[in-house]
Order: C-alpha cells, then structure tokens, then sequence
DNA sequence: AATGAATGAGCTTTCATTCAT
DNA sequence: CATGAATGAAAGCTCATTCAT
C-alpha cells in the first residue's frame, strides 16, 4: 500500500513515539497521539509494546546501547582519555544535531523516585558512569589524567557531554553547521582541560 | 489549633509539596497527598495555588531567587571568576546535602516544549545561563579566564552544578559529613581547571 | 435541596445498582448506567466502592446478612424443621415477589472459576448451607427428619429455595398477590415432603 | 498436520471452549484463549461461528438437545413418573461426574435480561420446564403423583437437576465413583418423595 | 480454508478542581 | 478561611471482530 519504504511498524511506533514525546513530554504524550503519528491505530501500539513506559524505555535502550557500544570501542581501540573524551563529546554534538528532540530526552536523568521501568534507566546512567570512571582511573595510572577521585570525574564529564542537546536547545543558533566545529573543540577543551594533568 | 509555631500555611504547602514532589515525581504525586503532607484540606491547597503547576513552580522560584540572589551578591562582592566557582559549588553541595530530594527535583532541566508555566522554568535557567556568561566574558576581559565563548562556557559550568545532587543521589558515600570538602574541591578544581587561562 | 428523602448516597447507589445488574446483567452493566440512575456522577461511586465488583459484593453482602440473621432466629425460636422450611419458603417468595430483580441476581451460584471477590460469595453459600445441615442434622435426631445425609439434603433444600425467584420470573402469573399463599403453601410441602420421616 | 483422528474443526472448537468457559467463565474468557486451546487460529473461529456468543450457545444447544432427547425417550418408554425421576437424576449426577466443568456452566439459567443469544437460552429451559409439567400432569392424571400445580413442581423439580453439578462443585468427596449410588439414590428419593401421591 | 496483524469502540478508573456548607 | 464531597474530563488498555494475504 505504502509506495514509501516500509520499515517494520515496530520502528515507525518508535520513531513517532521520540517525536511526541520529545514534543510534548511523556506525561502530556497521549497514546492516541503517538498512534497518529505513526499513522497506526492505537491497539497497535499495544500489538509492540506492553505499555506507554515500555515504548519510552525501548527509545532509552536503543540510545545507550549504542552510546555503550561507542564506548567499548574505545577501550578496544585503547585510546587515550584525551582521545575518548573528543570523540564522546564530538559524536554527542552529532546525534543532538540530528535528533535535538530525542537527545533532550534522553539526557534528563529520571529522578531515583520516578523509578521508570523500574529502575532500568538508572541501570543504564551507572553503566555508562562506570564505564567512565575506568577511563579515568585507567588514565590516572597512565599519568594523563590528574589524580582525582574517578568516580566524581566521570560524573563531570558524564553531566558535560548530556548538557549538550539542553544547550543547543537554549542557544540555537549553534546548531548552524559552520558552528559545530567550534562547539565540539570548546566543549572537548574545557573538558579535557578538567581532566588532564598538569604539565609541570 | 497548634500550639507549634504555625508558620504560614502557604510555606506549610510548599515544603509538603517538595517532600512530596520530590519522593514521587511530580505527576505521580496526588494533591491529595500534599495536603494530607501539609495537614491541610485538599480545597485549602487552592486558596493559595492555582492549581498543582502552580505549586511546583513556586518551589522552583524560591530556589532559583536565592539562587540569583548568590550569583548578584558575587558580583557586588566582586569576586574572581574562580571564587565564583568556589562559591557556586560550595553552595550547590551544602545545598543537596541538606535537601538531597528537592535539588534533584530542581536539578532536571524541563524539555522545552514541556511548557511548565509557559516557560517560565526555562526563563530562570536563561537567566542563570546569562549571569554565568557575563562572568565569563568579565573574566575574560580581565585575563582571569581563558578565551572562549561565554555561553558555550556557561552552559558546561551550569551543568556541573547541577549535576551534583545528581552525583551525590548515586553515591550516597559522597553525602557524607566527611567527603563534603573533597567533593567541594575537586568539583570546583575540575570547573576551575576547564575555565581559567593557562598560565603561559 | 432535593424535598425527597434523602437516604446517605452509599444506598442510593447500591439501589440503583441492584437494578441495573437486574437489568442488564453484571457484565453488560457500565458503571456510568449506575451512576445515571443513582443520579450521581461516575466518580461519586468510586467514592463509596472501590470498584464495580464491590458494588456486586455489597449487595450480595446485604442479602446475605439478612438470610443468615433470619436462619439464626429460627434457632433461637426452637423451631422444628418443617417450621424452618415454611418460614424460609415464605420469606423468599415475598422478597421474590417484592425484589424480584434482585433475587434473581442473587439466586444465580457463581461458577467456582468466576472466584467473584475472591470466593467471598461462594463463602456465603457455604455458610447458608452449613446451617441448613445443621438443622436437618438435628431433624433427624429428633426423629422429625427422614435420615439421609444431610449435606445433600441441604443442597435440595436450598436450590428450591434459590429457584423461588427464577420461578417467577418464567410464570410472572405466579407473581400474583392472590397467587402467593398457593405458591408457598406447594413449595413448602414439596421440600418438606423429601424431608420429613415417613410415619410408619 | 495431526495424525491423530482430525474431528472437524468445528467441534474442536466447541470443545476448547467449553474448557475455557468452564475454568474462567464466559465474560473472562477471551476468544484467543479458545483458539490456543483449540489450536487453531483466532480468525478460524470466525469461520464457524458467527460470534464468542454463538459458541456459548452452540454449547448449551447440544447440552439441552441431548436432555431433550431423553426426555423425548422417556415418553417412548411409557417410563412412570418415578421412573423418569430416577433416569434424570441418575443422567445428570453421571454427567456431572464426568462433566463437571460444562454442567456448572450449563446450570446457570441466565438473567431474563441478559438475552443471551436472543433469549434462546431461555427458551431451552422453557422446553424443558414444559415437559417435565407434562409429566407431572400426566402423573396426577393417572394418580401417580400428588396433586398440585405442574409448572411449580416442574421448577422445583428442575432446580433439584440442576443442583448437583454445583453440589459436587461444593462437596468434592461426593463426586468419588462409591458415593455415586448413594448420591443418585438420596437425590432421587428426595425429588419422588416431594412428588408422589401419599399412600393413602 | 486458514491466518494473525490490525483495528477502534468502549470500558474502568483516577484525580485535579470546584463549591456548598 | 477551611473543608471535603462531588464532579466529569481524560487516559490507558483490552479484546471481539475484520480482512488482506
């Protein structure tokens, strides 16, 4: 029916899912809104997803599956800190270019009380916070990194690269291409410079 | 009817209403539970709000003037854009040691379009955002800071800053009376350290 | 301001259920029927039962209250069995005659899967028919009461009782006022004709 | 696909439904679980009933065609009064033992108002209550039975029928293969004592 | 004939808000 | 001022039924 391509329904609920609740918020995000969207009806949606917070921890997996999957490359890549900590904050101002909505999603981290899925989005910051605290810790051993509590650290560095999407959000006008270099060296820099040990 | 002090019953209401919100999120939290928090009718709670947005954004107002009113008396005090960040960080860490759960509340930028009170959430952040950058570009302007654009900059340092209730709501450890002046330091040596001007 | 008596809402709505569920059934009845002949609104109900099933369950609750005190004065009067199964005849019949819709609903055993409130009407049957074990047990040894087991008696004893209503319903002709003394009179010495001990 | 002897679809589905009925009652049961059951596909059952209700109906239809039938048979055999008692009790008590399930479900007689199938259900006790009127005409006519208004004995003695199944429901031990005689013995002594012409 | 993905009407229930007392 | 019973809009979700394959 559809001359488009169809990609499997699962996907256009997703897609649409970011959309309105990127828009609108999940709270104010009614089904029947995403179902419309997605140009579907609303059992569908219950056809792909047992709930509403399903659909929402569904676009949440996807994200940090993939920001985990960048990660692991690091290691396996054995780059420095300076280099992971480019490359993170280079490919967060990518995705917050070409997704603002769902980036600015993603990057509020739930309250503990607001435990969504039952705690599986908190799950997911801690890996990734884990995982950034190795770097650090692996870095201060290697003398790149000044010798700081990792764990603080990774929470900097961590609360640095989700402020990205917020800030293109307040200040549009550096989401132009010709200022996405800029934005990725002066975000990287102050970062890097936080991190580094000192020259003597 | 209390032989207690009875402070107002509108403050009453809002500190309820922060344990409240700040326990169980702010949709999952009934009116019905401030008030019986507050120990007042739930018809009271309208004498004195409009309705439940009202009362968040009252919390968030109370926070944010005394939040703008640290940030002025900085300037009167003229201080270095490092003792800025000293001070800003001390606060925050005092801040979400004493009320952990209302930082954390407070600490979640809205998503643009979830016009909480028509945008007024996002008009404090803006003005945080703007003070931060003019300190930034002063600082700049005196050789304290190292160039970059202010805003870019502003926007890194905000986000340490809130992201400590964030911090301390995964490592609880980090609450403790002890670690209060390494967390205050380290945070503000790494804030410090993506600011300041490289000594040449 | 209504001029009517205004019996507590709690009734009103139980009243009006009872003849909603009369009407419809359980299942085909909304809640919004009941709350339309109650003359309230939908959320009121919700204020007196926690849910529709409750609704059932008082109702049921009622009824059976008033059976069961009935059956407990019969053991405080003395009565013989045949004086038992007179008076429980007759009373159904006139609740028959009065309530018929409701004795109707109630007459209906649930399937032991359909574990309505979680067996609490099931429970209710239990008792009745306990009792009236309890009576033909005595029956017999007095010697007024033929010997069988009595459980399998009561069982009879309580179906007759139970199809009184289900009876009227099929012979509305049955319902009449001059009718009623016949109807008693028959059933009541059908069952108390299996009951009795033959004289030898 | 099975090697099994394949009986046509249709009573397979009659089959699982009447399962599925049995253990969650009609309302509960959702049209997918009889297709699992059945093995078959959801739509399938379209193919051979027009709706959920049909196949309520088409079980109830077979039940009641079978009871009618012997009935009809009694009427063939010239079989008393008291023969036709002992038959139907015996019938029913032999079903119920091995049908437990379906009798329970079959034994409700339906709410005058839930017009299940149109009010055919009804009309299939109606059936029933006629000819067991006639009987009992036929026996007073020929001094058999005792003498008072069929329509009233024939409801009692259907209620007592239609009391076992949910006597076994209640009392388990009863339906062990040595308490059967007794059952059926008691049951049937009960149902002929209320009916027969004392002996003068 | 058989399938099962898709549909959407319709249900129960919640809870912010009102207002008569 | 204070109350809390009453309201009813609104939303999530189910499931009988359809129909393209």
């Amino acid at each position: 029916m559809s001359i488009q391509t169809a990609p499997d329904k699962r996907s256009r609920i997703l897609e649409a899912a970011t959309t309105v609740f990127a828009n609108t918020g999940f709270h104010a995000s009614r089904v029947q809104d995403i179902a419309e969207q997605a140009g579907v009806a609303k059992g569908t949606i219950y056809l792909y997803f047992r709930n509403k917070e399903e659909i929402l921890l569904s676009i949440f997996q996807s994200y940090f599956d993939a920001l985990l999957d960048l990660i692991d490359s690091f290691q396996q890549a054995q780059m420095t800190a300076e280099q992971i900590i480019d490359a993170l904050v280079q490919q967060q101002v990518k995705n917050a270019i070409v997704n603002p909505k769902i980036l600015q999603l993603l990057g509020r981290r739930p309250l503990p009380a607001e435990t969504a899925g039952g705690g599986r989005i908190e799950a997911y910051h801690r890996h990734v916070l884990d995982r950034l605290s190795s770097f650090l810790a692996e870095g201060i051993r290697l003398g790149q990194v000044r010798s700081f509590t990792p764990r603080i650290g990774a929470n900097i560095l961590y609360s640095i690269i989700l402020s990205i999407p917020q800030h293109l959000a307040f200040y549009p006008e550096d989401s132009l291409e010709r200022s996405f270099p800029k934005l990725v060296e002066e975000v990287a820099c102050f970062a890097w410079a936080g991190v580094r040990k000192e020259e003597s």
